[in-house]
RNA sequence: GGCGGGUUGCCCGAGCGGCCAAUGGGAGGGGACUGUAAAUCCCCCGGCUCUGCCUUCGAAGGUUCAAAUCCUUCACCCGCCA
């Protein structure tokens, strides 16, 4: 017996390791209902988290329903998972705004209104804060076994290097909680998630089996690595996040379109909802024809589609294909221009005053850390101005360099943007 | 508790009184080649009011004309012995 979903997650390498697979394919073949959780440690998901909600979207296209857990109280505990070292734990107030912000990202991921299978949103705080310690002492403590905790791999590194203190030592006993609760009150019968996960994960199957008597499933997701090795989803700049105002679409866009040949059949199969067949022709196209970049344009728009909207994605490729287009840049239309450069870093002189010098206004955009680096990168040919290399360090622009008698475009390097605006 | 070793720039890691903003590697950045890719080659890589000045070598004091380098105290880490 086999099921088409497993087997299309097999397909695209989304699939570490699980409990028994026999027994799983036969719970999948009819509709259950799973859960991924998510803790919220920073105010924004990144692409290493969307990774594991794609699969829960995949799971729930296949016509199972989608719990999404929100990690109020884990989150104020703290994984040990994959950590060297114990983390700093944040204010209440924070990862409550936190837990906020991410329930919006992970509506943007997850349908609620499927007719037959709704997606669902908790936050683990709902049902822990209310326990008390002597509640999780004797009720839950007492099925948990410290030799097994700390034969955990999250646990024994961390014996292995820094420690651990009894805060982060009981993480795993929370979300096994969370997984029993969710199979009590929801039916529950899978959890998925990192693949750092599966011994939080199997500490939910444990307790389920004790507590309840009951069976339930695991299934975890590789944490993914480049071509070269390297982490994924970073940039020199840091990780690419959800959201708009940490990761602006326009850079999200072009993380996409910028990544490496080697990593476009890896990055369809794990990002792209196309089916087997589009992918592999797109694939296909990265070997044929690979200046034309087809397959990066296709998952750029898809995941910002997906992310920011069908509006905001044409938006930035309309923006990014003006602004690196061969054309003169004085030639394009004021309108094109304003929303163009409504996607790059800004920076604003008043109408009537002096400009700041050339190294100032690098420096002011952000495109470079400080004066120096601005120095340096005019010294080595590497800053622009309209798309014109300037190479002089004393060099002031005037108001005759502006585009549409408003705009300053500035570039660092092949691709790196900004502006300048003269506001009134 | 005793003895010994360590803590250096984003990371790893040299330096062990002046020639040190500090060798080397990695990461990162620019240029060339290309496709807003990869690989390769060249260059750069603390900050500033930039022929000079300022801030950095775990923290705070001290010795000295001069300290990342010596001394004292403190903090943390790692060995060996209890």
């Amino acid at each position: 017996m086999s099921n088409a979903l497993l087997e299309d997650l097999k397909w695209r390498g989304l699939v570490a390791q699980s409990t028994d697979i026999k027994e799983l394919e036969q719970a999948l073949s009819k509709p259950i209902s799973l859960y991924l959780g998510v803790d919220p440690t920073a105010p924004s998901m990144h692409l290493g988290n969307l990774v594991v909600f794609l699969v829960l979207r995949r799971f729930q296209l296949a016509g199972h329903r989608p719990i999404a857990l929100v990690g109020g109280a884990t989150g104020l505990v703290g994984d040990p998972s994959g950590k060297n070292d114990e983390r700093t734990l944040n204010e209440e107030i924070i990862v409550a705004e936190w837990v906020a912000k991410i329930r919006k990202q992970v509506e943007k991921i997850l349908d609620f209104k499927d007719k037959n299978a709704s997606a669902v949103l908790v936050n683990n705080l709902d049902w822990t804060k209310s326990v008390s310690a002597l509640e999780l002492l004797r009720d839950i403590g007492k099925h948990f076994s410290v030799n097994q905790m700390l034969a955990k791999d999250s646990v024994a590194n961390r014996l292995a290097s820094s420690g651990i203190s009894y805060t982060e030592f009981s993480y795993q006993v929370l979300q096994a909680l969370d997984y029993l609760e969710l199979y009590r009150r929801n039916d529950c019968k899978l959890q998925i998630g990192g693949s750092d996960q599966w011994g939080n994960i199997v500490a939910g199957l444990d307790l389920i089996r004790k507590v309840e008597a009951g069976s339930a499933h695991a299934l975890t997701v590789p944490l993914l690595a480049k071509s070269d090795g390297s982490k994924f989803g970073k940039t020199a700049s840091g990780a690419i996040w959800l959201d708009e105002s940490m990761t602006s679409a326009y850079e999200f866009f072009q993380f996409w379109l910028n990544s490496d040949d080697a990593d476009m059949p890896k990055l369809l199969k794990i990002f792209s909802m196309k089916d087997k067949a589009e992918i592999e022709r797109l694939i296909e196209t990265v070997n044929t024809n690979p200046g034309a970049r087809e397959a990066h344009r296709e998952l750029a728009r898809e995941m910002t589609t997906l992310i920011h909207g069908a509006e905001m994605s044409s938006q930035v490729e309309d923006a990014a294909r003006a602004l690196f287009g061969q054309g003169e840049i004085s030639d394009l239309a004021l309108k094109t221009l304003d929303s163009a450069l409504a996607q790059l870093p800004k920076t604003q002189v008043k109408k009537g005053e002096p400009f700041p010098s050339w190294v100032d206004l690098l420096a002011a955009t952000g495109v470079v850390d400080s004066k120096s680096a601005a120095r340096r990168i005019v010294k080595e040919g590497g800053a622009y101005l309209n798309n014109k290399k300037v190479e002089s360090e004393d060099f002031t622009p005037s108001k005759d360099d502006l585009l549409h008698g408003k705009y300053l475009l500035l570039r660092k390097g092949k691709r790196d943007l900004a502006a300048v605006e003269v506001i009134s």
